[in-house]
Formats: C-alpha cells, sequence, structure tokens
RNA sequence: GGGCACGUAGCUCAGCGGGAGAGCACUACCUUGACAUGGUAGGGGUCACAGGUUCGAUCCCUGUCGUGCCCA
C-alpha cells in the first residue's frame, strides 16, 4: 500500500539500506561477469570537507551517469574515496589543539602530531562519506580510498622513484610561492590573484657619478614599485632598451639608497616605458619576473626575508656583500621587521632622505594563497619538482587525437592553452602531514632516492664507503643501526603534494603497482565528471600521470560542469552568507528533489542558479508522481504474468505505448550526451503532461466501468507505463522510484539492477542492421549519440496518435472557448458536432463520456449545420458548436471570433507573401514549400468556418 | 592585454536557418471520486543594438554596447 502522502524522509533512509543490504552497487557482480565495465572515479573530496552544493551537483551528475549505466547492463565501478589534504588537514587538527589547549604542533613532534592527525581522522574524516551517501550516490562503498592508505602510498613512492631516476622529478634551486603563515611552499594553482587596492612608489635612485639632489632629475633615476620594502635585495635597474629617456644611462651604476650597493642599469625588454616611469628596479629574489631578468642579465640573488617573511639582513651575506661602512647599523636597525611593518618604516626613511618622489593609488593583482590568505612572497628555495613539460607531450596529444574528450568540447581550448604553457611543478610541502618524500641525504648532501630506507641507506653507505668517507666497518654498523647513523644520513623531512597522489587515484584506487585483476577490467575509467575551476588540479595531472604510468588516458570523456550560484546568480560565499545548505534542502524537501533540480539546471556550458522555489517545485513533482502510483493502485492496475505492451488492441493503450518509447528514446539520448538537463526536462514532461494530464485521465472512465478485456488491459498498460516512469526517472530520483517499484508490484529485482528500456530484441532483422549501420555511422563523435538505439518502432502509431490528438483538442479546445466565454464550470453544456467526417463519426461515440467529463458537456450529438446562436470552434477543420443561445453574450462570441478571423487572416498574408516571392519556390526545399501550401490550406479552411460562424451569428441579428 | 562564455516573457533558462517555448511568478475560475505539494484557462517578448550572407536570420558572419569567468 502506497502512504497517503508523500514525505521523503520515510522513505530515503529505508532505502539506502534496501540497496546496501543487497550490495547493489558493488562492482563485479557476479552476475554481470560478462558485461562490459562502467567506471567512474570519484574527484575526491577533500577528507576535512563537507558537502556543499558544488559536490551535491557534481556526484549528482556522476550518480545518474552510473545508475543509468547499471540499468542498461554495466558492470559499473563508481569509485568512492576521499584525499588527504595536506594542508587543511594539518590546519584542521592545528586548530583543534589550540582549541582544547593541548601541546601545539612542533611540542608534540612530528611523530606524535601525525599520529594525533590519523586520530582525527577515524574520527571525522567520514562526513563527508556519509554524506554523499545521503544524496543516494551509488558508489562501491566497499571500495572507498583514502590517499594515505598503505597501498596509495606505496603507488605515490613508487611513482616518485621511477619518475627520479627518469629525471623527470628533480631538485631545483628556484622561487617558490611561499606561504610565509603556513611556512610552506605552494604549486602555482594554489594561488589566487587577488585584486587590491595599493599604490605605486616612486624613487628616485641617485646615479653613481652625480652628486644626489631631489631638486636635479639628471643625479638620479626615477623607478616605480608596488613593493618598496623589496628595495633592500636589488640587484639592478631595468630600462626598455628604445626607451629614449634612458638610453645615454645604460651600463651605468646606481647607488641603492638606504644601502648604498652599487647596482647596474641594464636594458631589458621586461621594462615597459608606458608604465610608472619606465625604469624598474630589479629583484631577482623576491619577483617571478625579475627573476627572469636576472638570469638573462647575470645579476645576483640575494633573499632579504627569512621563512616568516622577516627581514634578515644580520649575518645576510648575501646582503652584505660589497657594502659600505656603517651599513651593519642599518642591517640592525631593521633585522626581523615583518614584511608590511618594514614596508612603512622603508617609505618613511626613504621620504627623510629625499628619495621619494611621489606615492600614487595603484589597483593590481596580488598573489594570496587559497589555504591561509596570507599574501604569497615569492622566495628563493631548494625545492622538488616534476618536469610537467614532458609529461604533458602525450597528455596533449591524448585530447588532440580524441582518445579523451571533452564536453562541452569548448574546454580543450583552455586544456591546451595551460597545457603548453606548463611549468615545472613544485610537489614538496614543508607540512608533516602527507606522504614524506623518499629521498636521503648523505653529509655532503647527496641525494639518494629510493622506495625503502633500507634501500636508500645502503646505496648511500656503499657510496661513502667507495669514496672513503667511512670505513666498511663504519657503513656496516651503520646499515644495521639507526641510531649510529643519524646525523650521517637524513632523510628528506618535506612531504608531496596532495595532488601527487591525487593524480594517481584512477589507478592507485584499483590497486597499481599490484597487478590486480580491477586494474586490468576497469583501468582507463568511462567519465571524469568535474567542475572546470579544477580541470589543471584534477584532469591536467591525471593526464598526464595516467600516460606516463598506464600508457591509457585515464579517462575517455571528461564532462566539466559549471557552478551552483544562489538564486541571484551571486558565488555562493560564507562571508557573503549565501550559502546554501544541500543537507538542509534534503532535509525539507528530500534528495531526490534535490537531484532533480540540479539535474534541470545541468545546461551544458552555464552555471546553475538554485534557489529553494526550484526544489519545491520538483518536490511537487515527486508528489505527482506518488499519487499517480496510488491513483494506478486504487485501480488495481498491474501487469498480468506474460504481459506483451505491443500487443495492446485499444487506441488509447497504443497511444501511451507510442508516447512511452518516444519518452524513452529522448531521456536515453539526452542522457548519452550528457545532457542532463533536457533528459529531465523530457521525462518530467512525459509524467505530468502526457501520463498524468492525459492517459489516466482518458483511462478513468474505463477503469471505474464494468469488467472487461479494455478493462483489463488498460489496468495492465497503466502499470505498465508507470513501471516504464520509474525506470526513466531512476538515475534522477532514485529514493523515490525504489520505493514505488517495491511497493507497487512482486519484484524480482531492485529497480536500481533493472533493465532499462531497450526495445533491439524486438526489432526484425532489416531494421537492426539499419540501427547497426547509423550507430557504427555515429561511433566515430562520441558526441553525436547513437539515434535509434533505444527506440522501438513497434510502438509506432501515427493512427492512435491522430486519434488520440483529436480527443485531446476537441477538449482543449471546448474548455478554451467555456473559460472565454465566462461559463461556470458547474454549467454543463451540450456539444454539436457539424458536418463531421465519416472518421469523427466513427470515433467520437468510443470518447463520448471522456469527453463529456472532461469538457464538462450535457450531450455531445451530430447534425449537418450548427445550430442558430452557437458558439463555435474549428477542431482539426472540422466545426464543434455550443448551443449556448440565451446563457451567453453573443456580442462577446462575435468578438472573439473576429479576433479568431484576423488570426487566420494574419497567417494566410504570411503564407502568401512567401509563396509569392518566386525566389523562395525556387529555392526553398520541396518540402518547406509544400509545408507552407499546407498550412495554406489549413488556415484557408479555418477562415472558411469562422466566416461561416460569424455570418450564423449575424443572422441571428448580433 | 589574451582567451572563453553569455545578453530570448517579471525571474531562471531551453531553442539555434523556415509558424517565438518551458518552469516559476502573475491574473481569473474550480474543494470534479490520485493529487490544493492539485486542476482549468489566460495575459505577457520589435529573441541587446547595427550591418552582412541568404528566397528567408532569434539562430550563421562582422562590428558595437553590456555582463560574467579564466589567464597574464
Amino acid at each position: 500500500m502506497i502512504e497517503k502522502t508523500y514525505q521523503p524522509a520515510d522513505i530515503e533512509g529505508r532505502m539506502s539500506l534496501v540497496w546496501e543490504d543487497a550490495r547493489a552497487f558493488r562492482a563485479g557482480r557476479p552476475d554481470r561477469r560478462d558485461a562490459k565495465p562502467f567506471t567512474i572515479v570519484i574527484p575526491p573530496p577533500n577528507v576535512t570537507g563537507s558537502l556543499h552544493m558544488g559536490h551535491a551537483l557534481n556526484n549528482t551528475l556522476q550518480d545518474i551517469l552510473c545508475r543509468f549505466e547499471r540499468m542498461r547492463g554495466r558492470d559499473v565501478l563508481w569509485q568512492p574515496g576521499t584525499d588527504h589534504a595536506g594542508i587543511a588537514t594539518q590546519m584542521v587538527v592545528e586548530r583543534q589543539l589550540m582549541e582544547r589547549q593541548q601541546p601545539g604542533r612542533r611540542e608534540l613532534g612530528r611523530h606524535k602530531f601525525v599520529e594525533r592527525v590519523w586520530q582525527w581522522k577515524e574520527e571525522s574524516g567520514g562526513t563527508i562519506i556519509n554524506q554523499l551517501k545521503r544524496l543516494g550516490a551509488s558508489c562501491d562503498w566497499s571500495r572507498e580510498r583514502f590517499t594515505m592508505d598503505e597501498g596509495l602510498s606505496r603507488a605515490v613512492v613508487k611513482v616518485f622513484v621511477e619518475l627520479h631516476r627518469q629525471g623527470l622529478i628533480y631538485k631545483d634551486k628556484r622561487l617558490v610561492n611561499w606561504d610565509p603563515k603556513l611556512l610552506t611552499a605552494i604549486s602555482d594553482i594554489e594561488v589566487q590573484q587577488i585584486e587590491v587596492k595599493g599604490h605605486l612608489w616612486y624613487l628616485r635612485y641617485p646615479l653613481e657619478d652625480k652628486t644626489f639632489s631631489p631638486d636635479d632629475p639628471s643625479s638620479f633615476i626615477l623607478v616605480a614599485t608596488t613593493r618598496p620594502e623589496t628595495m633592500l635585495g636589488d640587484t639592478a635597474v631595468a630600462v626598455h632598451p628604445d626607451d629614449p629617456r634612458y638610453t645615454h644611462l645604460v651600463g651605468k651604476y646606481v647607488i641603492l639608497p638606504l644601502v648604498g650597493r652599487k647596482i647596474p642599469i641594464v636594458a631589458d625588454t621586461y621594462s615597459d616605458p608606458e608604465k610608472g616611469s619606465g625604469a624598474v628596479k630589479v629583484t631577482p629574489a623576491h619577483d617571478f619576473n625579475d627573476f627572469e631578468i636576472g638570469r638573462r642579465h647575470g645579476l645576483p640573488q640575494i633573499n632579504v626575508f627569512d621563512k616568516e617573511a622577516h627581514l634578515a639582513l644580520v649575518g645576510n651575506e648575501d646582503y652584505l656583500r660589497g657594502l659600505p661602512e656603517g651599513s651593519q647599523e642599518f642591517a640592525e636597525e631593521f633585522n626581523g621587521v615583518e614584511r608590511f611593518v618594514a614596508r612603512k618604516k622603508l617609505v618613511a626613511r626613504l621620504e627623510d632622505f629625499g628619495f621619494l618622489e611621489r606615492i600614487e593609488p595603484n589597483t593590481h593583482m596580488v598573489p594570496h594563497g587559497d589555504r591561509s590568505g596570507t599574501v604569497i612572497e615569492p622566495y628563493l628555495t631548494d625545492q622538488w619538482y616534476v618536469d610537467a613539460e614532458t609529461l604533458a607531450q602525450p597528455a596533449i596529444e591524448a585530447v588532440r587525437s580524441g582518445r579523451t574528450v571533452f564536453v562541452p568540447k569548448n574546454w580543450e581550448r583552455t586544456y591546451f592553452e595551460w597545457m603548453e604553457n606548463i611549468q615545472p611543478w613544485c610537489i614538496s610541502r614543508q607540512l608533516w602531514w602527507g606522504h614524506q618524500i623518499p629521498a636521503w641525504y648523505g653529509p655532503d648532501g647527496k641525494v639518494f632516492v629510493a622506495e625503502t630506507e633500507e634501500e636508500a641507506v645502503s646505496n648511500a653507505l656503499g657510496y661513502y664507503v667507495e669514496q672513503e668517507v667511512i670505513t666498511p666497518e663504519q657503513g656496516r654498523e651503520m646499515a644495521l643501526d639507526r641510531n649510529k647513523r643519524a646525523g650521517f644520513i637524513t632523510r628528506d623531512e618535506d612531504v608531496l603534494d596532495t595532488w601527487f597522489s591525487s593524480a594517481l587515484w584512477p589507478f592507485s584506487t584499483l590497486g597499481w603497482p599490484d597487478d590486480t585483476p580491477e586494474v586490468k577490467r576497469y583501468y582507463p575509467t568511462d567519465v571524469l565528471v568535474t567542475g572546470f575551476d579544477i580541470i589543471f588540479f584534477w584532469v591536467a595531472r591525471m593526464m598526464m600521470m595516467g600516460l606516463h604510468f598506464m600508457k591509457e588516458a585515464p579517462f575517455s570523456t571528461v564532462y566539466m560542469h559549471r557552478l551552483v550560484r544562489d538564486e541571484k546568480g551571486a558565488k555562493m560565499s560564507k562571508s557573503k552568507g549565501n550559502v546554501i545548505d544541500p543537507l538542509g534542502i534534503i532535509d525539507e524537501y528530500g534528495a531526490d528533489a534535490l537531484r532533480f533540480t540540479l539535474a534541470r539546471g545541468a545546461a551544458q556550458g552555464h552555471d546553475i542558479k538554485l534557489s529553494s522555489q526550484h526544489v519545491e517545485t520538483n518536490r511537487n513533482f515527486a508528489t505527482k508522481l506518488w499519487n499517480a502510483c496510488r491513483f494506478a493502485e486504487m485501480n488495481d492496475c498491474v501487469q498480468p504474468e506474460g504481459f506483451e505492451p505491443t500487443k495492446v488492441k485499444d487506441t488509447l493503450n497504443r497511444w501511451i505505448a507510442h508516447e512511452t518509447a518516444r519518452a524513452v528514446r529522448e531521456v536515453t539520448e539526452a542522457l548519452e550526451a550528457f545532457r542532463f538537463n533536457d533528459a529531465a526536462n523530457a521525462i518530467y514532461r512525459f509524467v505530468w503532461n502526457v501520463y498524468c494530464d492525459w492517459y489516466l485521465e482518458l483511462a478513468k472512465p474505463v477503469l471505474t466501468g464494468q469488467e472487461g478485456p479494455v478493462k483489463t488491459e488498460t489496468q495492465a498498460m497503466v502499470a505498465w507505463a508507470r513501471d516504464e516512469i520509474l525506470k526513466l526517472l531512476h538515475p534522477f530520483m532514485p529514493f523515490i522510484t525504489e520505493a514505488l517499484w517495491e511497493t507497487t508490484a512482486r519484484r524480482e529485482t531492485l529497480l536500481a539492477l533493472t533493465p532499462w528500456s531497450r526495445k533491439e530484441a524486438e526489432l526484425t532483422p532489416e531494421q537492426v542492421s539499419e540501427i547497426t549501420l547509423m550507430t557504427s555511422m555515429s561511433a566515430s563523435d562520441p558526441l553525436v549519440p547513437p539515434v535509434l538505439l533505444s527506440f522501438d518502432p513497434s510502438f509506432e502509431d501515427t493512427a492512435a496518435e491522430a486519434e488520440i490528438g483529436w480527443v485531446v483538442d476537441l477538449v482543449t479546445a471546448i474548455r478554451s472557448v467555456r473559460a472565454e466565454m465566462n461559463i461556470p464550470p458547474a454549467t454543463l453544456t451540450p456539444l454539436v458536432l457539424a458536418g463531421s467526417s465519416a472518421e469523427t463519426k466513427e470515433r467520437a461515440p468510443r470518447w463520448r463520456e471522456v469527453i463529456k467529463r472532461l469538457a464538462r458537456l450535457s450531450e455531445l450529438s451530430f447534425a449537418d449545420r450548427p445550430p442558430e446562436g452557437a458558439v463555435q470552434v474549428v477542431v482539426r477543420g472540422e466545426v464543434a458548436a455550443l448551443p449556448l443561445k440565451g446563457v451567453i453574450d453573443l456580442s462577446a462570441e462575435r468578438a472573439r471570433l473576429d479576433k479568431e478571423m484576423a488570426k487566420a487572416e494574419a497567417d494566410i498574408k504570411r503564407v502568401d507573401a512567401k509563396l509569392g516571392n518566386e525566389k523562395f519556390v525556387a529555392n526553398a526545399p520541396e518540402e518547406v514549400v509544400e509545408e507552407e501550401r499546407e498550412k495554406r490550406e489549413t488556415a484557408v479552411a479555418r477562415k472558411e468556418k469562422i466566416l461561416e460562424a460569424l455570418e450564423r451569428l449575424q443572422q441571428v441579428g448580433v
């Protein structure tokens, strides 16, 4: 029995258990041993995360694909899991320690701290996984993985060692994006450029051979800078080689104000004559562009900051080298000053001595760490890098050749753009939580990379014995005793970027580097579903690693969805306070309603604007379905054993078969092309505007009438179409459909495992070959869906469509005219079909009861001519008359007919204009011209009927 | 500055060479025996602007204006 009201909360929890008990989502079910696999790896959410709308969308779309393919018989593996989120997790645990006033990270020491993080992970790391379950995600939860798992960690080490051996991972001293708050390097894409209202400071740098005076422009060169505090590390001034203002100064020297260092003026095209003064200070150790200039001109790099971005001048050899007497005092004064404080103090000091010319407001982009929010400092350090450029080549090729396809396709351009200009990927992080780099150093700094400590140590000791740094005896002792070698051989302290391990996710989760059956069966995966904002984090890196280690691209299709915004179109953010919590929405309207809303909004290339009102609409849709199923149940609608929908006789039943087949086709084709919105809208329309509004309404007289073969057939067909609906809707609304499936009949399988409606088996051999041809034609382009794959011509029935179409049009026309004439619904009117064709005379009696009920008629009769003073409408070229003389206002009817008349005449006029154009008749395709002629005929016939009606009205004297 | 989108009904968006569509909102009416989380009907748009291609342009091309995003 279906409950009277639909309450999502009642069914969602229960259905989750049903699926779990049946192990419905397990990959590799024995009954699908011979099935083609379908694999999606989840973009692993951050272990510290909780479900936000972006996750809800991302996972809804993945789930729709997985459930769809599962129903189509594939052996589906949807691989779930989380990543360890190095920085984020470390921050969460550190904050927790602070809040609880427990010893901090440094006090605990590395080992104890990492233990603490694991403890946190066990307690709180499952949050988002449980939230995904509430959304209905049909992942194979038994295979859940975590990037710090033993197996995945082995994959990381192996990849690191292998790439290092191949020279694709190396250590280098370069400028990195340094986060002075978190004290770690981060990669380019973890940096966000934020527009900041800053200033441009114009500084006078005195020329070496002149006597400096602020009033004498020939005694200095004016430089403009957004970061005056970095001047302490300046090693040159650059001007454009073609800038006539400065050509005479190139090759000369300036004396760095306050510091006293003598630095050259160089010519470099980086300097923009249009910007600032046209001369820029060059600080190779603190600016990426300056670093390049420095390399071009062989300039020294002087780092003036410590790790926390405080000035580090005392004892800084690079800084002090070549400075005049007395600079020690200045260094001591400014040593240890924080960068922004230093800026203020330095500007004031420069001003005191006449070195500051002016300050202009200047809005510019400033790099910020996406985790800490602090201003990133370009900082010169030793870090590990991946040679991304080399790895990118096959990844570019895979997309160019079409082995991996982006949907929508225009993302490929963005992908190429980035891949072709890719920079070395900095992968080391100065953190404790993560995969520690498998590199060990000897006393001279020589590095030994190996998969295990034993191997690295033995390599190292062998080397130093050979070099006679230690004796063989010492080597043996150190090999055996960790304590003896401490201080001699030390491990790299740093860990790897989290995305390094995420890049391996499509194969590490399957058991690689072991030679597992899962790797063979499920790699490469089919689709990656992800937001465009992480195309570089995810797609690019997984492509590189997958191709390098597996020799095959990790996925054949990359579907990029867009952002979920609030109802006004603003990006959701905590600071704006416009975040819509998916779990709150699920509590209020149900997961099905949320999912359906997201799917209906997921048009390719568009952000989704979400409001709770939309969700409410779709909850109402679920209610509508619920009640339709109740109606079927109340009318004992069941499919008898061996029922054959293709064999039904009754016109109405043949019609719904026809319409259902069309819906199946629409939904299937849309899903195959990743047009989630079209698929969802097609099923919405079918359920509400076809099945509920017309089929059930038209079937009511039969269902409530006497027993008989037609009634039995209709009951079966109502149930059949309902089951088709449940199947079509299941990928979108899994909970309600599974619950209704369970309640409405005795079922052999869960709906989640029930075959999708495909009817190829029932086709004739000729039809099959035609379909095969079309499918193979479109197979070359994966974006073109195989058109006929799910369409069953045996359901096609144009006669049924014509007949039911006539009923629908007639009822609609009468309703419309009644509303226009203000006839109260309670008033039943007679209907006279005037001058009907034999076809209509034959049809009408079959639909008499239905038409009378739906159009609120007292009787339905035929006549050669419409009665005097009757309201007349034209339906499919024939007149239907409502004899309402005395009931309605005849002048209102006249006005209505005049309006109709004008419409018909306008139609004729437009068509005539076309047909009168010789060029149109000559150039337009034959079908189009023919269509226009038909249009004209219909319009003319219509006009004649209206004209007759008007004449009749005249006779009554209106 | 470079790239990618987008300007269609009050709102959110489909459509993308031959009669302007949906959902929501709005208006009127309806407690009809699945459903008021419902039913029926209705109003509302020179498809941003200007050119061009075409027999024909909301749709293709060019430009202008406006909006958003990404990268410098």
